[in-house]
DNA sequence: TCTTGACCTTCCCGTGGCGGGAAGGGTTAA
DNA sequence: TTAACCCTTCCCGCCACGGGAAGGTCAAGA
């Protein structure tokens, strides 16, 4: 299966793919003609990666659940802390756009919002 | 005011400052020794932009806000509106990461978390 | 057989918003 | 004079790719 192949297949874009075999997340075979030569097994790690990051974890997270999805011997205690600190991570992003909400609404209730210049919101960014 | 004394007055890295200038938010005057100079008016503008970064406006936004900030005839309906669509982006960011949080809540409560590899976090990924 | 078009390859540059560090010059106090 | 800081420009690195150039390969049709 070739790289495009692999792209349907995975619905990553080529360049996705060519990218996670550069960092060594995937080591497709070549066939005699250069072209990069997906397996089944190939194409269910990327769609692995895929899925991994869509769930929010980085490139290097994704290294490691693939070393722990590879590992016949691995504890689900180290892949439940590794969800258990994305989550936290998440939270945290939360509580600082939830903030960050709650400031900009604040600014623009107090804002006309007409044709004139008097705007609270300059106001506040000029003045803190 | 060279650039050390205007990083501790706006708390911003020296760093940040010569890229705020290099990307034109702000045109510090040169000394005779070729070191920039900060007059108050520099200082309050880097200010200006470092509370917008902090409430979340992207530089081009900053360069916007700051457009309006000097614009005495603007309309307070043309910072309102950016404000408004920045509230919608937080939005969208904050179902995203609700709805990421929601999903790696459920996976977790489903796994033991103990020296056992079944694990359905990992079966989730490999599943999907 | 030749050509066309759809693949594929590697390589290099760009993104946003800076941070790190090198190489070199200016300033100030002991 | 020397040390200790300040400043300058310049270039590379980050993350996770995307765009595009230059060139090789392959299958189908004229």
């Amino acid at each position: 299966m070739n790289i495009g192949s692999a792209a349907r297949a995975t619905e990553l874009p080529r360049k996705t793919i060519r990218y996670y075999e550069e960092i060594g997340l995937v080591h497709p075979a070549r066939a005699h003609n250069g072209y990069r030569d997906y397996s089944d097994t190939d194409v269910h790690r990327l769609k692995f990666v895929q899925r991994a990051r869509s769930l929010g974890f980085s490139i290097e997270e994704c290294r490691l659940l693939l070393s722990l999805y590879d590992d016949e011997h691995r504890a689900s205690a180290d892949v439940k802390a590794l969800a258990l600190e994305k989550i936290g991570e998440i939270d945290r992003k939360l509580d600082e756009l939830q903030s960050l909400r709650a400031t900009l609404s604040r600014l623009v209730e107090t804002c006309q919002g007409n044709d004139r210049p008097d705007c609270p919101i300059i106001d506040d960014l000029a003045r803190a």
